[in-house]
DNA sequence: ATTGGCTGTCATATT
DNA sequence: TTAATATGACAGCCA
């Protein structure tokens, strides 16, 4: 056996490989360990490519106790880890939840807000929220939305009554959204996450389902990714779908960040906050490559190459899908308990949402004049808030409000976006090959890795790696291996013993250089066939080549002619017997060997020594008798070496499949979680806007934005108190989570 | 005639 | 030390 040592360093160099191989160049668990854990268990964990080193490894944890290296055993174990790693994988991706526990909020008399009442769980439905950004004006809203939310609630079974006053419960919510988010926000991942995956799920239907519809999504995906990239990831500002893909755009969006402040600093800013560089935003341009990459992939269509000739102009519109957004509202459950559904929305609406003001469109409209016009209709929100509140007096409302708002939204996206952005690089440098593209495309139909994984790989994998060793097993642990093809099997510990599924199983895979093997195999003559020409695991491993016979076996007074060996098989199966011998078996005959090469090869050394007792033998035929042996056992192992190692290296490919496809999920739940974080912060802010504009003082006049904000309180209480207050407050806030990021 | 894949064999290392 | 096994390297065969 190995030393641990060694299986150490080949686990090492195993999991360097790999990792070069998927490009990962970063520390993916930095990223993954809070969140996403899953993903280095998929890389070092369950994979049975590493089953050497996995083994060793496990054998030092209580896991890997009692499992023999070569049993089969170990095999299902991996293939249990992989898979239980990756359910395990399908929770981890914590993504903030879209469903946010709203509480409601009472409106005095006098129109200012001043209490609340905890009352339902709000979850932000994609469809409402969309038409909200989507609409033409943003800050006061069409009915639909409302509807949408209570709808929403209903199914919930959290449905608040209606509040009296102008404001509906939608609204009142997520206004009370606004100052719990941080709470909120951290709470309902787990809910998020898996509306996601469901998304997915149904995404990967869709795709497997109709190929045309990727196409219809992918211009709209293509559109909300824009957007989604624009997406500051560390503060999760959202910037104007308006770039077109197109790198330059988003260069100079920058700048413009820092022109207008009053834009920034308004109310909104506090929601978004321009405080991306442009290096988030070439990072987000990277994570939008890397994404059309994976949205490619699922696509099946030669996506790469389409996103990257893709036109500056409409590049991302047409090649580009979003597939999972579509997909989803067919999950109509899970869709309605989150946010996940706004994702749908974007894609169904993904034109409009293109268009959607975001709290710097204003700003990217001098360098987008193209999209200039577009924006400008639908800025309403954006405008509103300027209105609202004076340049001189945003700072001080982003500090009102931001502290509370977005430092939640923007650490998440801060410290789990800007990873993953990271992570996303990679994709986009390592490219998927078409072929791996349209394998993925065909495992995706359940893009859980759950399913992926137990579909084949480790099983089927684990599997095949005893296929060919059976015989070497039988030989070399032969006490019991005379009898039958069951004691072969299960000696089949030795080495790569297999049983007859591997067979199946490497050919559904279409191992390589598997099934040409087997077929060879099969022509193998063994002299006693009783004993292992008939298991199938012991046919594979003798090789019958004619060359075998060849000029070679010049000990053999028998060979037949060389003539012979060039014909077809047809012919060499009619001369069977004697052709198929090996040179070995030749020489055995040619010495007279009273005993079969088989024997001479596969029986324990106690047996093998007593057969040669029985016999006077010459000194020539002993040493015959021990080459053939040696042979033969050398033979065999090397079958075993080499099936060993292409198992490897279908394992490593499988893995480094396996590990796209998370990527690829990653990455699209990202987008999600993206695009929903704009949506509700969209949504959040107009509603801001719409209720502090219907706020009224004794005298029945507006609050002045620049004087007033509203103040959300940890207790959930919303308070209407002076800029200056709430500015303090929110530097006194802002400090925690800067210093840490830091 | 060349080439790549498959196989067997040898030498050697490891267990 | 011996036997078994693993593996790199090489050569032959074949399509």
């Amino acid at each position: 056996m190995l030393s641990l040592k060694k299986y150490l360093t080949e686990g090492l160099l195993q999991f360097t490989i790999l990792l070069s191989l998927i490009g990962v160049r970063v520390d993916v668990d930095t990223y993954l360990t809070s969140q996403l854990p899953p993903l280095r268990e998929i890389i070092l964990g369950p994979s049975s490519a590493y089953t050497q080193t996995q083994f060793h490894n496990l054998r030092n944890t209580l896991d890997g106790y009692g499992i023999h290296p070569k049993s089969i055993d170990l095999d299902n174990y991996f293939t249990a880890r992989r898979l239980l790693s990756q359910v395990r994988a399908l929770d981890r991706f914590q993504v903030p939840t879209t469903e946010v526990n709203a509480w409601l909020v009472h409106r005095d008399p006098e129109g200012s807000v001043s209490g609340t009442q905890p009352s339902s769980g709000l979850a932000l439905e994609s469809s409402s929220g969309l038409q909200d950004v989507t609409g033409p004006d943003n800050g006061v809203r069409e009915s639909e939305t409302e509807q949408g939310f209570s709808e929403d609630l209903e199914d919930l079974g959290a449905v608040a009554p209606p509040v009296s006053g102008d404001l509906t419960k939608e609204d009142i919510d997520l206004i009370d959204i606004l100052w719990r988010q941080d709470i909120d926000l951290g709470a309902g991942r787990e809910v998020f996450d898996y509306s996601h995956r469901q998304k997915e799920q149904d995404v990967d239907k869709e795709l497997r389902d109709g190929g045309e519809q990727a196409d219809t999504w992918a211009g709209e995906g293509a559109e909300a990714l824009a957007r989604d990239l624009l997406v500051d990831g560390e503060t999760g500002e959202s910037f104007p779908a308006q770039f077109p893909a197109n790198v330059a755009s988003i260069t100079e969006a920058v700048p413009s960040e820092s022109e207008p402040p009053a834009l920034q600093n308004s109310l909104l800013s506090p929601l978004l906050t321009g405080t991306e560089s442009p290096f988030d935003l070439e990072q987000q341009w990277q994570d939008l490559m890397s994404i059309m990459e994976m949205q490619a992939m699922e696509v099946n269509t030669s996506a790469s190459e389409i996103l990257y000739n893709a036109p500056p102009g409409d590049p991302l519109s047409t090649n580009y899908s979003l597939a999972p957004n579509t997909p989803i509202n067919q999950n109509v459950s899970l869709h309605q308990a989150s946010l996940g559904g706004c994702s749908q929305d974007f894609s169904l609406f993904s034109p409009e949402v293109e268009n959607l003001p975001v709290a710097n469109s204003s700003t990217l409209l001098p360098l987008v004049p193209s999209n200039s016009t577009s924006l400008n209709s639908t800025f309403s929100s954006t405008n509103l808030a300027g209105l609202f509140f004076p340049p001189q007096l945003n700072g001080t409302a982003n500090d009102t409000a931001g502290p509370e708002l977005p430092d939640p939204l923007g650490g998440l996206l801060d410290e789990a976006m800007l990873d993953e952005i990271s992570l996303m690089d990679l994709a986009i440098e390592e490219g998927f090959n078409p072929v791996q593209a349209s394998q993925l495309e065909e495992e995706f139909d359940s893009d859980s890795g759950l399913s992926l994984d137990s579909s084949h790989s480790p099983s089927s994998l684990s599997s095949s790696e005893g296929s060919s060793s059976s015989s070497s097993s039988s030989s070399s642990s032969s006490s019991a291996s005379s009898s039958a093809s069951s004691s072969f099997s299960e000696e089949g510990a030795v080495g790569y013993s297999s049983d007859s599924e591997t067979l199946d199983l490497e050919e559904a895979e279409g191992a390589v250089g598997y099934q040409p093997e087997y077929s060879k195999f099969c022509r193998m003559s063994y002299q006693d066939p009783s004993q292992l020409s008939c298991l199938p695991y012991l046919e594979h491993v003798g090789h019958n080549h004619t060359y075998n016979m060849a000029p070679s076996a010049l000990d053999s007074a028998d060979l037949p002619p060389p003539s012979t060996l060039k014909k077809g098989s047809k012919e060499k199966q009619a001369d069977f017997l004697d052709k198929q011998m090996s040179r070995d078996e030749h020489r055995a005959r040619a010495m007279k060997i009273p005993f079969t090469n088989d024997k001479i090869i596969n029986l324990p050394v106690e047996e093998f020594n007593e057969l040669l007792s029985k016999y006077q033998l010459s000194e020539a035929q002993l040493s015959l008798i021990r080459d053939i042996r040696r042979r033969g056992k050398n033979k065999m192992a090397a079958q075993n070496c080499r099936k060993r190692k292409l198992d490897t290296i279908l394992n490593l490919e499988r893995d480094v499949e396996d590990l796209q496809r998370d990527k690829a999920r990653l990455l699209r739940e990202k987008v999600e979680f993206l695009r929903s974080l704009r949506q509700m912060k969209q949504k959040v802010q107009s509603l801001y806007q719409e209720v502090f504009g219907r706020l009224r003082d004794e005298n029945g006049r507006p609050y002045s934005p620049s004087q007033y904000a509203l103040q959300y309180a940890g207790d959930g209480s919303v308070l209407l108190i002076p800029r200056t207050m709430a500015d303090q407050q929110a530097r006194r806030q802002e400090r925690k989570p800067k210093d840490r990021r830091k």
